[in-house]
RNA sequence: UGGGGAGUCGCCAAGUUGGUUAAGGCACUGGGUUUUGAUCCCAGCAUCCGAAGGUUCGAGUCCUUCCUCCUCAGCCA
């Protein structure tokens, strides 16, 4: 990545702590890098690695990204940028079963909308797991070869009862003790396709007593018959993440492996297995090291991959782009940005400590952003009709608003001003609750930009709905002109001429769960809880709005302040040329209690 | 109950080798500005760091014991 430095916070967290530390002890001094990954020979040819460091972000690509991505995608590529390093995209695709294009495609599409590449200097670093695996499969009869890899032909059943428990020691298989040819004979007929699925595995021999489960003789490779995506039928056996990721890690070079707090447990093995492969010959040091930080955990949503998938396949949401979803694609939809997330990933660092991250952070962040970037136009959401009794019938003026309050460079645009015009319903109240300073009778208001007005009456329906609110204007209070203030309101309201109007449809989302946690703790009866019992059931809101005209030229992912309601963006799959369709991202901050 | 982690203000989170009054952000509460009940500005907001002991002139930081939460027994990642 070539963009600007920010500068380091020091010691902001604990992984930038670290790597502050290595740098300043020339742990990378004489690391080579001969520009693509491979194995120590291969490297050897290289020249002193330009990148200080190495991260890398490594999703399996059988799914779509969500928030708790970003926070990853933000501290990897971040980490690179800031210590003049480089981040890897991983495609960790050593599952064929569950992995897709589809994916691959998604993925690589959210890590450019916030704002990262893989195309460096000299180099383009994309990476599939799968291309590794003639080394993988090397590295496996490395293993092999110095007796620190056996192939075992217990079912799963067997493994699982002579793995022990979490207080007892596990028991040897019985074929543990195999002799180095015999193995090597086994593992290449496995690879030849000569034993069904599931029939043996490889398995790395550490010790089946180990406190730690994860080192009681880790399966390592599968037999599996099945098409990978990028691989095609090519092989029959395929490497478990355990084996693979450190593997990845080492022949990219990537000094600082960073991942989620489940996998802490893991680590005695990836050293042990990356120790094992350099005394071979196979790998260099410095070999990388694993950390780990909390996952994100947000309120009222789900980030788990089942949980999203039932969402999406059950069809309690759109599609994986739904805007409700806290998927990158259904966010984007949403209205929320890169810059936005940016900003929330600094707000809720990076630590080891489980945490619940309250949403309306999230929601903040993007109100901030938009709030500096985002134009002000007008809209009438619920619309009611406004009469200016006084004013002739057959006149329009132009009325005069800032594009941006904040950004005076960016002009004015032209409203019109008629005798008719659309306020919002809940702007006038026939009979005022305690505080309410907007339209009510023989009250005056400000009409946004226009003239000051006297609320005269209102006409109503059989069943005493209000239809239509009646008001005179004052005409010397229009705004921009000499003494506009002389005559005081406290309400201030928009409005949209009924005659320069563009009906809009616009969708108003709210939260999709009702509850902070969805799905946690039980029911009155004792049940379980279901993260769908919590759905919210009025999670969107497809309403017909009446907007500024100019609001028909937006363009697709454009976003607006909606003056008074909050920000809003031209949906960028359903909105067409010169009918828009708006999402509703976030409100503004609503201080008035009703 | 074995192993590995984590517990600092309502929510996050700094606090490196022990050294005066425990950063910062969000939220919240006052006050000010404002033609968005928005934004912005200013002020306030942990005698206390899961608990209890101990070491020390001095401890969130060291020691002991205890408590709570997370995580690991896939031929998933």
């Amino acid at each position: 990545m070539s963009s600007e430095k920010t500068p380091i916070p020091a010691g902001s967290n604990f992984i930038r702590a670290i790597i502050e530390k290595d740098l300043s002890q020339n742990k990378y001094a004489t690391k080579k890098w001969a520009g693509s990954p491979g194995d120590a020979a291969h490297q050897d040819t290289g020249v002193v690695d330009v990148a200080k460091i190495r991260t890398r972000f490594p999703p399996e690509p059988n799914g779509y990204l969500h928030i708790g991505h970003a926070k990853s995608i933000f501290l990897n590529f971040g980490l690179a940028r800031d210590f003049d390093g480089i981040c890897h995209l991983r495609f960790d695709d050593t599952n064929p079963e569950k992995e897709s294009q589809e994916y691959v495609d998604s993925i690589s599409d959210a890590v450019q909308w916030l704002g990262f590449g893989w195309d460096n200097t000299n180099e383009t670093n994309l990476y599939f797991a799968s291309n590794y695996f003639d080394l993988m499969y090397r590295a496996a009869e490395s293993l092999i070869e110095t007796g620190h890899a056996y192939v075992d032909e217990q079912s799963a059943d067997e493994m699982r009862i002579n793995r022990g428990t979490l207080t007892e020691a596990g028991k040897d298989s019985p074929y543990r003790s195999r002799s180095v040819a015999d193995n090597l004979a086994r593992f290449r007929e496995m690879r030849d396709g000569k034993h069904a699925d599931g029939s043996m595995v490889l398995r790395a021999k550490i010790d089946m007593a180990s406190p730690n489960i994860n080192m009681r003789d880790p399966a390592i490779y599968r037999v599996r018959r099945a098409h990978h995506h990028n691989t095609g039928d090519k092989w029959c056996i395929y490497p478990m993440y355990t084996f693979a990721h450190p593997i990845e890690d080492a022949l990219e070079r990537i000094t600082h492996s960073i991942c989620t707090l489940e996998f802490e447990d893991q680590r005695p093995f990836y050293d042990w297995l990356l120790e094992r492969l350099a005394e071979a010959g196979l790998l260099a040091h410095p070999l990388p090291k694993q950390y780990e930080f909390a996952r994100l955990n947000l309120t009222y949503v789900v980030l788990s991959k089942r949980k999203l998938i039932q969402l999406v396949e059950e069809k309690h949401v759109s599609g994986w782009d739904d805007p409700r979803l806290p998927t990158l694609a259904g966010a984007r939809r949403r209205g929320y940005t890169p810059a936005g997330f940016k900003l929330f990933t600094d707000r809720i660092g990076v630590s080891k400590a489980d945490s619940w991250i309250e949403y309306t952070i999230l929601e903040d962040c993007m109100r901030e952003v938009l709030n500096v970037d985002a134009e002000r136009r007008i809209a009438v959401l619920d619309p009611i009709k406004l009469v200016i009794d006084n004013y002739p019938a057959d006149q329009s003026e132009d009325c005069f608003a800032p594009n941006h309050p904040l950004k005076p460079e960016l002009g004015k645009r032209t409203v019109q001003l008629t005798k008719e015009l659309w306020i919002e319903r809940e702007d006038f109240m026939e009979v005022p609750s305690k505080g309410f300073f907007r339209l009510t009778p023989d009250g005056m208001v400000r009409l946004r930009y226009g003239y000051v007005v006297k609320c005269t009456g209102c006409e109503k329906d059989a069943d005493g709905n209000v239809t239509v609110v009646h008001c005179e204007y004052l005409p010397d209070t229009k705004s921009g002109t000499p003494g506009s203030d002389s005559v005081k309101v406290k309400g201030n309201i928009h409005w949209v001429s009924v005659a320069h109007a563009y009906e809009a449809e616009v969708r108003l989302y709210d939260r999709l769960f009702k509850e902070a946690h969805p799905g946690e703790g039980k029911h009155e009866d004792g049940r379980e809880r279901d993260f769908l019992d919590d759905i919210n059931q009025d999670s969107v809101q497809v309403i017909t709005t009446q907007l500024e005209l100019s609001l028909k030229d937006a363009k697709p992912e454009e976003s607006f302040q909606f003056e008074r309601h909050g920000y809003f963006v031209a949906d960028k799959k359903d909105s067409v040329a010169g009918k828009p369709v708006f999402n509703r991202t976030v409100t503004l901050r609503d201080a008035w209690q009703k």
